[in-house]
DNA sequence: ATTGTGACATACG
DNA sequence: CCGTATGCCACAA
């Protein structure tokens, strides 16, 4: 199924991977591009942020509780607004504080740790 | 095929 | 803490 509403070509399988991971998010918790890499076997954290930042138009994808390894807003410049990404994580009861996330440690959700491990190769 | 580009992560000084 | 260097790998041109 096509992830951009604009784009009818055939969703590289790529980024599905990456939104279906972080679709299962928890409402009002967080992960790291790091933490996404290593559970779908990536090998590379910049793949994440690189997918997601393509997600953006048309699936729904809470990009914005992904964080990069400081727990820092670092996507937060591709929003339509810089202020935007913040918001949505106050309105899940995450406490931000200068583009950073508050009790990062505890709030983190480890795909790894959560999700069924991925079959490889089937 | 080659090059450039990242919403990252880690190591080093 | 900060800046630099390097690894990483899918993708667009």
């Amino acid at each position: 199924m096509p992830v951009n509403p604009f784009d009818q070509k055939a969703p590289p399988s790529f980024y599905d991977s990456v939104f279906e991971v972080t679709r299962q998010i928890p409402f009002g918790r967080i992960t790291t591009y790091g933490a996404i890499a290593d559970y779908l076997a990536l090998g590379s954290a910049r793949m994440v942020g690189w997918a997601l930042n393509k997600s953006f138009y048309g699936a729904q994808v809470p990009a914005h509780r992904v964080v990069n390894r400081k727990g820092e807003l670092s996507g937060r410049v591709h929003f339509p607004t810089p202020t935007m990404m913040e918001e949505l994580l106050i309105q899940e009861g995450v406490e931000v504080e200068n583009n950073q996330i508050k009790h990062f440690r505890e709030l983190l959700w480890i795909p790894a740790e959560n999700l069924p491990p991925i079959d490889p190769g089937k």
